[in-house]
RNA sequence: GGCGCUAUAGCCAAGUGGUAAGGCACAGGUCUGCAACACCUAGAUCUCCAGUUCAAAUCUGGAUGGCGCCUCCA
């Protein structure tokens, strides 16, 4: 399998550490606040990632964090805790909104087909460990105190900047004016490992440590967590794009000085998803969630169709009008392969060496790099297959959908409708027959706009004639 | 101010040296009393300029537009 790693700058081909187990962190949300759709692109397409490593044969390991202490808006220590903010907010306490929006995070991947990582791990479940691994950190001379906090020093670590390649001298000289400045700390770059100093009399999420009373710095839980569940050495760390030049930048700094070993093989990042006014920001307030999506009428499945269409490392404009062609798209492409699970026999086993090559076919995509887009091309490639014949299609679909997670089979029971509804309508459209068979047109089309009324669309086809719910 | 990504038909989007996948929408057709469904068919020389090459959307240089990062964010 072909992979671009952040760090090499490169596609490489992808090699476990351990050829048997394929361990993997990604990073997880800060539950503040609903997940928008940009964060749900990423996991989409890490799902993706996970999914195809199955698919391939590998034993996978995957951890996810779950962010629920506070964050602060800066390192200079200004700027509302985020999780007080949604706290106030709300009028609740942090641990209630940190649940709140953890619940809602798992409703929001479910519905899209994520599977949920192996360990999902709480931030605030770490808190002796973070310590620990400060005091680690401490007694190997990376640290210093300034302000009653404890700043990691990046001078300290060779090549900080390896992932980003950014240059720090030009860093240095040249920041936005918009950024506040740690008056404390001896280098812009340095962070925060454990605050004891905040501004927040109400801040409620509070531990002792051996340094005061405080709170640990945000970048240390993926550190110790990933540590503590996956050992010293890791394959694939995921995460968006805007975690390359400081988070995880940052981890790779304290990991590798407190383990003195090469920490991650693979850094795969994912691009952002934009509005029309450029990212989509938690920050900025106003942002697109699965929810919305759903009050509009949209099914989940359809943005996860709508995901995969495109490849992870390009950004994405999302705007409703492509949702909609996408969901379109998506509805079509289930109708027709319900068209064939009608008149397929699944007894039947062995696949044919035509449908196979579909197979192969549909493997090599995702093998290059995660190309969901030619995959499902790859899909409607084998729907128009004269050489294979409909239980092959079926099989395979059903193999292919294993890893899109689609629900590709899946009938929705749209159609649900009261026993005396259904009577109701059967007895309708005998009408309508019986009309048509007269050669009463008039009588058939006000038959039909009747039960398009109550939003039954009928469809001749073929085999007869169908009904189905809309809206 | 610095770093980086990107530019393909009406829309979304693959393709990274050999003469442009796929989907949606639209149009034409088959089917149908009509409509819808389904099926078939048609449609772009790849932002612009210069260069390398027998050959470039694909490599190089430049221009222009869009976006991201350097602040918490996927």
């Amino acid at each position: 399998m072909k992979l671009y790693n952040t760090l090499s700058k490169s596609i490489e081909d992808f090699k476990p550490i351990d050829e048997n187990l394929v361990k993997m962190y990604t990073c997880g949300p800060t539950v503040y606040n609903y997940a928008h759709l940009g964060n749900l692109r990423t996991y989409i397409h890490e799902d993706i990632l996970e999914k195809t490593l199955r698919y391939l044969g590998y034993n996978v390991k995957r951890v996810m964090n779950i962010t629920d202490v506070g964050h602060l808006e800066s390192d200079a220590d200004e700027g509302e805790d985020k999780m007080l903010k949604g706290a106030k907010r709300e009028n609740k306490t942090v641990w209630e909104i940190a649940q709140h929006y953890t619940d809602a995070f798992f409703r929001d991947i479910e519905k899209l087909n994520i599977k949920k990582a192996d360990i999902v791990a709480k931030a605030t479940d770490y808190i002796n460990e973070y310590i620990e691994f400060i005091k680690g950190l401490e007694e190997k001379g990376y640290t210093y105190m300034a302000n009653g906090n404890v700043y990691f020093d990046i001078t300290k670590v060779e090549d900080y900047t390896k992932l980003s390649g950014m240059d720090l001298e030009q860093l240095k000289t040249a920041s936005r004016e918009e950024v506040s400045i740690d008056v404390h700390k001896k280098n812009p770059q340095d962070f925060v490992l454990w605050f004891t100093k905040s501004k927040f009399e109400n801040q409620a999420m509070k531990w002792d440590s051996p340094w005061g009373v405080g709170y640990p710095g945000w970048h240390i839980e993926c550190s110790v967590i990933s540590l503590k569940n996956l050992g010293e050495q890791m394959d694939i760390h995921c995460g968006g794009v805007d975690h390359i030049p400081v988070h995880h930048t940052n981890e790779i700094a304290q990991t590798e000085s407190y383990t003195g070993k090469p920490w991650v093989k693979y850094w795969w990042h994912s691009e952002f998803l934009i509005d029309q006014d450029g990212k989509m920001s938690k920050s900025k307030g106003e942002f697109l969630t699965l929810s919305l999506l759903e009050k509009k009428g949209f099914n989940p499945l359809s943005y996860r169709y709508y995901a995969l269409n495109s490849h992870y490392r390009k950004q994405l404009a999302f705007s409703f009008d492509s949702l909609a062609s996408a969901e379109n798209a998506y509805m079509k492409l289930k109708s027709r392969i319900r068209s064939i699970n009608d008149n397929a026999d699944i007894s039947e086993m062995e696949l044919s060496k035509e449908a196979i090559k579909y197979k192969e076919e549909f493997k090599n995509c995702l093998e290059d790099d995660l190309n969901t887009a030619n995959a499902i091309t790859v899909l409607f490639n084998l729907l128009k297959a004269d050489e294979v014949t409909n239980s092959e299609k079926i099989k395979l679909i059903e193999d292919f959908d294993k890893l899109l997670s689609l629900d590709l089979l899946k009938d929705e029971e749209v159609n649900e409708v009261h026993d005396e509804m259904a009577e109701y309508i059967e007895e309708m459209i005998q009408n309508r027959q019986e009309a048509k068979k007269n050669k009463n047109y008039q009588l058939a089309d006000a038959i039909r706009a009747e039960l398009l009324e109550k939003g039954i669309m009928l469809e001749d086809t073929r085999q007869g004639v169908n009904w189905k719910k809309i809206n």
